[in-house]
DNA sequence: CGTCGCATTGATATCGCTCAAATCCGGTGG
DNA sequence: CCACCGGATTTGAGCGATATCAATGCGACG
């Protein structure tokens, strides 16, 4: 662990969560975790290159985030039970293992401002996980659909106060294309338009 | 300040902070801040909705994020000196503005473990946004182009040791595509094709 | 030698973008 | 009350870029 050449980029854990990490080496395309599995770990990437990607409908992989030597790998995780995205290893790699818990308690706990800061920002990375695997959709009417069940919530129901354009923005999408997307599925039933809302039917 | 209510993912920051922190009203579209201003607050959103976007080069924006009434909003401007984005309001707001150097010591200063955390979570979170500006673009040659300016560093040269197909998921595109405009990018003699590498020219 | 995976190339279909125009709607002033 | 205006929505027509399907080349490996 001595003498390691760490990137800029490299976070300097302290002494005492280190040694309480693993180390663990993976080959190209094997899996450190797996979506859906509990959150145990915070990996440090001591050599190599992981990716955290997640799998689409047509089964083709959307890449949320890297991390190379000297990184925090799933750090963002932190505020999971679960992981969201698979984490994969782009060639031979080596990485460190931090129990989560050892993290929450060297930030100060669950109730410290640290830990609730790292989880307000965990939550946007989220978020942006969401828009880039929406972003990630080729069809117009998939990037609709998908915006209407992320942000609809269970109910379904989406307030947008904003224009048709703003909306259009958000999606990538042009105004004209928008709009027509948006009459198809109305046409279809899977859509309802209100004033300033939105509603996902069936 | 007493007697909001906030929704489940709200930050309760602490009262020492809040003390410290003014508040103000924008009106929608108008701007929290912009593009390259100094990083001094982090802010609270008390009443409606801001997002943070980026302006592409025709003018389109780029939603980056949102936060609504009770989050944090820009909390990953911590890691920076400069705004990246700007910061609009989507309709009438409040904020509540709170010195990013306030926040700073709240977490232990900037060699504590929290601070250096949430500067790993913000880093990523910074090329998320890299990423969600890329996949934005509409045409294959800009996500390409995007691709190796931003990952290429000063030299605009990229490793990439994955097949093509790999390379062509990270940028949301199919082999096919991404070979053609490599291609012709070369033909161009805006890039050259080694082994494992690809260097941007002039 | 045969097969397999990937790179490369070609032909075509499809979707969203672009430009253009009609319509709607709230606000304003006569 | 009505005519008019500007901004936004809606609709139409055609084009261009990318996806898709198909085929070939090509090196690694058993």
């Amino acid at each position: 662990m001595k003498d390691l050449l760490m990137p800029a980029a490299s976070v300097a854990l302290p002494a005492e969560l280190l040694t309480q990490a693993e180390t663990l080496r993976l080959a190209r395309g094997e899996a450190l975790f797996r979506q859906g599995d509990p959150v145990r770990y915070v990996a440090l990437v001591l050599e190599g290159e992981l990716k955290a990607v997640r799998y689409m409908l047509d089964s083709a992989e959307c890449v949320m985030l890297r991390a190379r030597a000297g990184e925090l790998f799933a750090e963002s995780s932190l505020a999971d039970s679960r992981y969201r995205c698979d984490g994969i290893a782009t060639g031979p790699a080596r990485v460190a293992l931090v129990p989560v818990e050892a993290m929450r308690a060297a930030l100060g706990g669950v109730d410290s401002l640290a830990y609730r800061l790292c989880l307000a920002v965990a939550r946007q990375a989220r978020r942006q996980c969401s828009r880039l695997e929406r972003l990630r959709l080729k069809r117009a009417r998939d990037r609709v659909l998908h915006f209407l069940v992320c942000e609809g919530g269970e109910a379904g129901i989406v307030r947008w106060s904003g224009h048709l354009s703003e909306l259009a923005a958000e999606l990538g999408l042009e105004r004209e294309t928008l709009y027509r997307t948006l009459a198809t599925l109305e046409a279809e039933g899977r859509l309802r338009r209100l004033d300033d809302e939105l509603r996902l039917l069936a």
